[in-house]
DNA sequence: TAGAGGATTGAT
DNA sequence: TCAATCCTCTAC
């Protein structure tokens, strides 16, 4: 049992919060957002269809070190959207294949952001389940491809603002306790030297969404 | 312009 | 363990 489970007991099909916005993303530090963003509620609404999911698994990238894409401030068309104004979504494509889902942090021309890696669904599972080809609602959002799948959240929105009407993050006012929150370094970026063992990945401790190894 | 590699996933 | 799949970036 832990405090994420009180949100997913709310209703689904109210609001379950207020939407985060621009000052809750353009703060300094992107770790601190990363692990904020957990019990948070992800929603993408549009052709009338609402989907949504609390926030169980985040990682934090800076420009400052080698797993971020603009490090040492590289920009390029593709990091282009990292440097934005804190509060807009970057959508990559990963492996060919899969659609990596990031809300981007701090102030302009100050590259970083926070890679959302799983989700607990809460509302639309049917539908999320329907686009994921999934019989296992355990396996809709748990994972950084697959939560963008289940949402409907393409490379077409990357650069599209979090406070506008199609993808946006709510606070359902969970309180997250302390040591419910795992603190571990981050998958996948072993290219990145010693930066892999920065402790920049987040999760909520025993939850069944949290993302494969 | 060609070639290498990747913040993943699902099947075997 | 490995293939899928294609965009991005780097080297030349």
């Amino acid at each position: 049992m832990f405090e994420g489970d009180k949100v997913s007991r709310l209703s689904c099909n109210k609001p379950v919060g207020v939407r985060l916005k621009e000052s809750f993303y353009q703060r300094l530090r992107v770790d601190s957002i990363a692990k904020d963003l957990l019990g948070k509620v992800l929603v993408s609404s549009f052709n009338n269809s609402l989907t949504s999911g609390i926030i169980v698994e985040t990682e934090a990238y800076s420009y400052k070190e080698r797993g971020c894409h603009a490090y040492n401030n590289l920009r390029t068309t593709r990091t282009e959207t990292l440097f934005g104004e804190g509060g807009i979504m970057y959508v990559y494509l990963c492996y060919g294949i899969h659609n990596m889902f990031n809300v981007v942090t701090n102030r302009k021309n100050k590259a970083e952001a926070v890679l959302i890696r799983a989700l607990e669904p809460l509302r639309g599972k049917e539908l999320m389940m329907k686009r994921t080809s999934a019989r296992d609602v355990h396996r809709i959002t748990s994972g950084p491809g697959k939560l963008t799948k289940a949402l409907g959240i393409g490379r077409a929105m990357d650069g599209e603002k979090l406070t506008g009407n199609e993808i946006w993050i709510e606070d359902p006012g969970t309180k997250i306790a302390r040591n419910k929150i795992v603190v571990t370094n981050r998958i996948g970026i072993d290219y990145a030297g010693e930066d892999a063992l920065l402790p920049w990945r987040f999760y909520l401790k025993d939850n069944p969404w949290i993302s494969r190894p």
